[in-house]
DNA sequence: TCCTCACATTGATGAGCGTCGATATAGAAT
DNA sequence: ATTCTATATCGACGCTCATCAATGTGAGGA
């Protein structure tokens, strides 16, 4: 086994055998990671993404009313998911009579995804 | 079976005064759904948005042992992290020799938000 | 061989989340 | 005021997850 020095991204030292190069960039703040993390979070769970693209893929707003069925969960569980989304930006919301009818933020997911990509590129 | 107008989800008052404007786009595919968000899940921890950006922000790639401590978390549970992130298909690795090297997944995170773009544009 | 180091896995624990039934609240209509 | 409907909140249950100490595994080095 013949391990050349171009080989590897290593920088080995004489008496310690470092594996690693001397300093890493700095990683996300954690108060930032946090915060990416719960916009995230949102998102990850399956009964809220199909409700986000039910919200954002049709023209105009959506009435809560419409949701619970095609979602197939009981109408608590969809006022919950509702709930978690418009705390995270994603959607914003407003009651008209006993309606109450949600819209998809404009550019909250982008942002949301931009973000994290401009950490990576940094 | 018989169609009657009590059967629509519309609930249209004699004023044309509704809740519901007509039928809905379908939402996302549960089986869609699950998948997207096991991939955001992975996305969904401070910890691991860190690690993620820790690896992916570096050029070539990354030693396991040089993430332990910018974490401030255990070896464990590091470990644990880096697996969630590469069953994610977020993060790739190889080992050589005592240590493990880990790299970020060309396009994976752009797949995940596209795939998501898609089913909001629909 | 035995020892050491790097990393992964296990087991346990405490916190958080998704879910639903029951209930509360808000508005509209009678 | 009373009642009905739409939505939100509460309380509880079960399950998953993040975390760490202890242990296992795999690869050099003496």
């Amino acid at each position: 086994m013949n391990i050349s020095q171009t080989d590897l991204p290593v920088e080995a030292g004489p008496d310690g055998a470092a594996c690693c190069p001397a300093e890493l960039i700095p990683p996300l703040e954690a108060a930032e990671a946090a915060e990416l993390a719960q916009g995230f979070a949102a998102l990850a769970d399956p009964a809220r993404l199909r409700l986000f693209a039910l919200i954002a893929g049709q023209e105009g707003q959506v009435c809560a009313c419409s949701m619970v069925e095609p979602l197939g969960k009981s109408q608590p569980t969809v006022s919950h998911h509702l709930k978690v989304l418009y705390e995270a930006g994603l959607v914003d919301r407003e009651r008209r009579g006993t309606w109450v009818w949600y819209w998809a933020v404009p550019g909250r997911l982008s942002a949301l995804t931009a973000t994290l990509g401009r950490a990576v590129n940094a």
